[in-house]
DNA sequence: TTGAAAGCGTTACCAA
DNA sequence: TTGGTAACGCTTTCAA
């Protein structure tokens, strides 16, 4: 089969060498020409860039790579993209690596933390110019020895480890953790919901373990002692961050005929099959009950009533993510970022029926 | 500083001659016993492994790639990460090159053709095994000759083009196409909500320019014919994918005084951002005005009535792209897929108010 | 301003 | 079963 264009050399890709005959200079003057910053005449420059036009000819990024020039990729890695937050932070990721002239490799560990660690090993191997983690995670001994371990390890090979909502490591660790406020989003709207007069506010959480969820919860109780309250306890219910989760978690709380005026879902998606679930059983939101989230996904606004939330600048938190990972020195002390959020108000909270104005 | 762990070599990765050096073997070796497959003596595989671990070795991926070996990446190209849809593709895209041990680069171009060449051109220097551009385009003569060489150019570095969503090229040339069905799907959802008795249905699309927008019009501009309707031109609209063109189309279809039954979304999304445009109007859906969406977005479900919408298999479209373009080669023929879709029948369509039963 | 040659970290061929 | 060496495609001294 015959290829079209003049760039023809038997289906092998064309090489420096080949753009050197083809307009009768050194390899060397070629790379020079398309380094851009050294000195070749003008004649040349024209000759060379001809002979790489004809040829389509693009410079082989992996053996600019081993002759160690060439820019690093990024890795992201994360447990789906399909959640909403986590696909704008990968915006914010993306778009700061685009702008400064990086690549974005993108793993999904499905919660997996072997696959997680394989992913690491396979981004060192890649020579990434960093991995950034993403999303809660369980936080254990085994945890943090684990990063730790990684955190050097990325480090001696000149890559940097950055952990973005997750929970910090041990001091010294050469690691960027970039955090967003869990605990005090939820209590700021916890004390909003209690405000309104709520005394039994549900609690729809994650997964006990992740530490997302945890610090959310933290947040719930805090707002419930501040005010004097101690929650009940069987009012705080755990399942995973996904839409089905509060479904299901509501409807069953409805069928054990837990008494509450209130939800609060540890995330926007939960409270989103929350709604539905109460919608199916005929109750009227904030009418019967009131209904917080957590995130400000773009679709909050579009939930009926409107889902009053917290809002998590997760995209800013990516771009964050690799501004302060690139130009670094690897194995730079560690960095602690702590960025604030705050609540939206919208309709899905009011006071309780029959409270007092 | 001081590295923690075994390998230190003063902040130089260690490579596989260190490894030899350490185990006291050559460099080929210790590839052999990497490689897994060749015959290596039990005691000297012992020896090398554990120089491997102590050292904490990763063979270098791109010095791997500039030997002729190692797995190639594959590579996304899309709009916008953030879109459901995308997303949904993004991870089945992700996941099958996963299961296939292949890495996967992404880059978001945010509609901007420039940067989408820009970007193909970076996964060619990368040698990726394939390119996914994923989303409706702006087909025109201009489209088909750019992509037609990008095809080529891709094709006679051994990678491949895979266009998902895309307009189809010109036959012969080395790509392969996977389509849902646009048309069809629309045409089917169409059909439905004018079978519920409708006759002034509006239609919220993107841009007149993209293809998957125009497929969809198309599919409701057929439904209407094959009633023997001619709908009012006057009811199709133009904007974007965005939950935002959706509420700002609707918004002022009503200031205009539109007359109007039934609206028929582009997107979920342009759905969502409608459908909140209606209710802050005070109008209910679907007792006052019926709604339908397109995508089948996990939160269709969770929209208040739930979203009567069409069904698209993006994950499995994912996959698919992944599967269908490894392990073929380069030039093989172009090769063109089409998928169905379905309508799921949920909530927000009914007869008009007044309608015969 | 240009070219030759060494080097980057692998793998693969050929001998031993 | 092992080691030496060439080769991969590029960049970067070093000389000319």
């Amino acid at each position: 089969m015959v290829r079209k264009g003049g760039g023809d050399l038997g289906g092998r890709r064309s090489t420096i060498r080949d753009v050197a005959a083809r307009a009768g200079v050194s390899a060397s003057t070629v790379s020079r020409v398309l380094g851009g910053v050294y000195p070749v005449s003008t004649r040349t420059r024209a000759r060379v860039q001809r002979a790489v036009r004809e040829l389509d000819y693009v410079a082989d990024a992996h053996a600019k790579a081993v002759a160690g020039a060439g820019t690093p990729a990024l890795a992201l890695v994360l447990d789906d993209i399909t959640g909403p937050s986590f696909a704008h932070m990968a915006r914010g990721v993306e778009r700061e690596a685009a702008r400064l002239g990086h690549l974005c490799l993108v793993c999904s560990t499905d919660g997996d933390t072997g696959h997680e660690l394989g992913f690491i090993e396979m981004m060192r191997a890649q020579r990434a110019a960093a991995v950034i983690l993403v999303g809660g995670a369980v936080d254990s001994p085994e945890y943090r020895r684990r990063m730790a371990r990684v955190a050097d390890s990325l480090a001696s090979a000149g890559s940097r480890l950055v952990l973005c909502g997750r929970p910090p490591l041990a001091p010294g660790t050469p690691v960027t953790v970039i955090e967003y406020d869990n605990e005090n989003g939820a209590f700021a709207l916890c004390a909003h919901v209690l405000a309104q007069g709520h005394r039994r506010v549900l609690f729809l959480g994650g997964s006990p373990e992740n530490t997302a969820a945890q610090g959310r919860e933290r947040g719930y109780l805090a707002a419930h002692r501040a005010r004097g309250i101690e929650p009940d306890p069987a009012l705080r219910l755990s399942g995973d961050f996904t839409r089905d989760s509060g479904h299901r978690l509501l409807r069953r709380a409805l069928d054990q005929g837990l008494a509450f005026t209130a939800v609060m879902a540890a995330t926007d998606m939960v409270a989103a099959g929350a709604l539905t679930a109460l919608h199916e059983a005929g109750l009227s939101v904030p009418g019967d009950v009131s209904l917080a989230g957590y995130d400000d996904i773009p679709f909050a606004r579009d939930l009926h009533p409107p889902l009053t939330t917290v809002h998590v600048p997760y995209e800013q938190l990516g771009r964050l993510a690799v501004r302060t990972s690139l130009g670094r020195t690897p194995d730079a002390p560690d960095e602690h970022l702590l960025l604030g959020t705050h609540v939206v108000i919208r309709d899905s909270v009011a006071p309780p029926a029959g409270a007092p104005l």
